[in-house]
RNA sequence: GACCCCAUCGUCUAGAGGCCCAGGACAUUGCCCUUUCACGGCAAUGACGGGGGUUCGAAUCCCCCUGGGGUCGCCA
């Protein structure tokens, strides 16, 4: 039994399909069940609409589970939200077997603490205090309204700077095996008391993920790297309730191309994005499987099925790999020739690009503008195509905002950027509540700043209105058009001034004309 | 900074001591096919991070360094 626990917040990532990918494989290859389950113990972050689509997206990508939240199965419920009760009395079993303790510290506390810490160049983390105060006196605090978190007490060894009264003479270690590594040992120094139980009730990722893990027969956790370093806690955690934890594997991350942990800032990660731009499911499955496995005939092109059928743990590979979008596309381009017929395409064509829909919130912007058919063809490609201004030839020059210089105008459109990733909702209107506050907050006049950005999203000078038409195109084509842009622009000459055909000498005034 | 993980072409990787002056794929470049552009075919460029060991012999084993990454939250 595997899972994938994908936290419901914000939209589906490709690393959930990765990662899912390899639990699938090796759980179906053995004829294990996976099953899915809902991380929503982020109570601020967490949404139905987010769960609703990373569900889709799995299964768009053909990843079925046999036991989750929509399907139902003998260990549910499968979202952590209706499990409280659950996790509520495993806190109290911790607590009343004093392998836990309430702690009524404050934020600002806490924050003092790690600060004094650093300073003193120790290891940040909870100092344990209320761990070695008297149980009744912080539970009185937290019925007077302090903060009520619960930790867990982790085992301290000598020259635990934590340890206080609890030192043990031997030092702490715990260990266990990453079935993609080795034994890995940690000394519980650098483990934190960890909260399990947050002031509002909801458990801790660590908690539930432990919980449920257990209670829900899961013999097998297949997750990122990221989380190594959290498992000397959930071994404790496990041990606390007397438990057998289950066999670890921690797979290698996906990574921009500067080899940092992939991030929509540098790389499209949402898989609406990829449906939306036409990624077939099956290459881009393909695709992930490539990232950390390869086949012993060294096949690149393989079905989820063949996948399953040929995966081993021992042909797994751990570097951090780069998430290529240009080897995709070949794959994708190969899937979209070998294995589709002209009618499969014709009918993702429909589906997927001129789907009513879609057609339909395109003419409602742009048919003032035209008069019979082909015009909305020569008016409105941009809608249809990936990165239009790129694609289009474009240099980057005009994309400079006026009176501004290279270096000026890429701040400028990262912090769009930034503040388009921010918005809540991509909406019309939203979109032009984003644009207005970034004008004025940076001192631009939509004059200057709106025709650059209409060309980097669409390529040509007359559209409809921007904040429609970006709201049309949906966050993550503007976002990828925009870094698309952003490339070009640095690869421009330092060139001071920015009309596009003026050679500015170097005393140029238009620094001056920066600040109104 | 502390702890941990990782380390072969620009990228994904093959390679589990001699078969490797390192193989494949993407990307790049050139040629062919072709009215064009693609597709396809052929070819070229291109890597074992550095230093010590072990060994008759190391990309492969060990150590150190370096580099990259992750974690250090009442987020997951």
């Amino acid at each position: 039994m595997v899972r994938i626990a994908p936290s419901p917040t914000g939209d589906p990532h490709v690393g959930t399909a990765y990662i899912a990918l390899f639990n699938y494989a090796f759980t179906k290859q053995r004829g294990g069940k996976f099953l899915l389950r809902i991380e929503d113990t982020d109570r601020q972050r967490s949404t139905r609409q987010s769960e609703d689509m990373i569900l889709a997206s799995l299964k768009w990508l053909g990843i079925q589970w046999d036991e989750g939240p929509d399907v139902g199965g003998p260990n549910g419920p499968y979202r952590q939200s209706e499990r409280l009760d659950i996790y509520r009395t495993h806190v109290d079993q911790l607590v009343e077997t004093g392998k836990a303790y309430w702690c009524s510290c404050t934020a600002e506390r806490l924050d003092a603490v790690r600060k004094e810490q650093t300073a003193r160049k120790e290891n940040p983390g909870y100092d344990g205090r209320c761990r070695f105060r008297d149980p009744t006196e912080v539970k009185a605090e937290i019925k007077g309204g302090a903060p009520g978190v619960v930790r867990l007490k982790i085992p301290r060894g000598p020259g635990d700077p934590k340890a206080g009264a609890d030192a043990s003479s031997s030092p702490q270690l715990v260990s266990f095996v990453d079935h993609l590594r080795k034994e890995l040992e940690f000394n519980t120094k650098e483990v934190d008391d960890q909260v399990l139980q947050k002031s509002d009730g909801f458990p801790t990722y660590h908690l539930a993920n432990v919980v449920d893990d257990h209670l829900m027969g899961v013999t097998h956790v297949f997750r990122g790297e990221e989380w190594i370093s959290s498992t000397p806690k959930h071994v404790l955690l496990y041990r606390a309730f007397g438990w057998e934890p289950p066999e670890f594997a921690h797979l290698s991350l996906l990574r921009n191309s500067d080899k940092s942990k992939v991030s929509k800032r540098k790389n499209p990660v949402s898989l609406n994005w990829f449906k939306e731009a036409g990624y077939l499911p099956d290459a881009l499955v393909n695709y992930l499987g490539t990232m950390a496995f390869t086949f012993e005939d060294g096949r690149e092109i393989f079905s989820l099925q063949d996948f399953v059928d040929h995966f081993t743990l021992d042909r797994v590979s751990l570097n951090g790999p780069v998430f290529d979008l240009k080897k995709l596309l070949w794959l994708n381009g190969r899937y979209l020739r070998e294995k589709r017929n002209d009618q499969q395409i014709v009918q993702y064509l429909k589906e997927r690009l001129f789907n009513d829909d879609y057609l339909l919130q395109i003419v409602k912007i742009a048919k003032e503008r035209f008069e019979k058919s082909e015009d909305f063809v020569s008016y409105a490609p941009w809608f249809f195509s990936a990165q239009p201004y790129v694609e289009g030839g474009g240099d980057g020059a005009d994309l400079l905002i006026r009176g501004k210089t290279k270096k000026e105008t890429l701040a400028l459109w990262e912090a769009l950027v930034e503040r388009i990733d921010v918005a809540l909702v991509f909406s019309h209107d939203n979109v032009d509540v984003v644009l207005k506050a970034w004008c004025e907050a940076s001192a631009l006049s939509p004059k200057d700043a709106f025709m650059p950005l209409r060309l980097m999203l669409t390529a040509k000078k007359a559209t409809p209105g921007l904040p429609e038409s970006m709201s049309v195109l949906g966050r993550e084509r503007v976002r990828t058009r925009m870094r698309a842009a952003l490339e070009l622009i640095k690869k421009l000459p330092e060139i001071p001034a920015s009309k596009p055909g003026e050679i500015a000498p170097a005393s140029s005034p238009a620094k001056t004309t920066t600040t109104p």
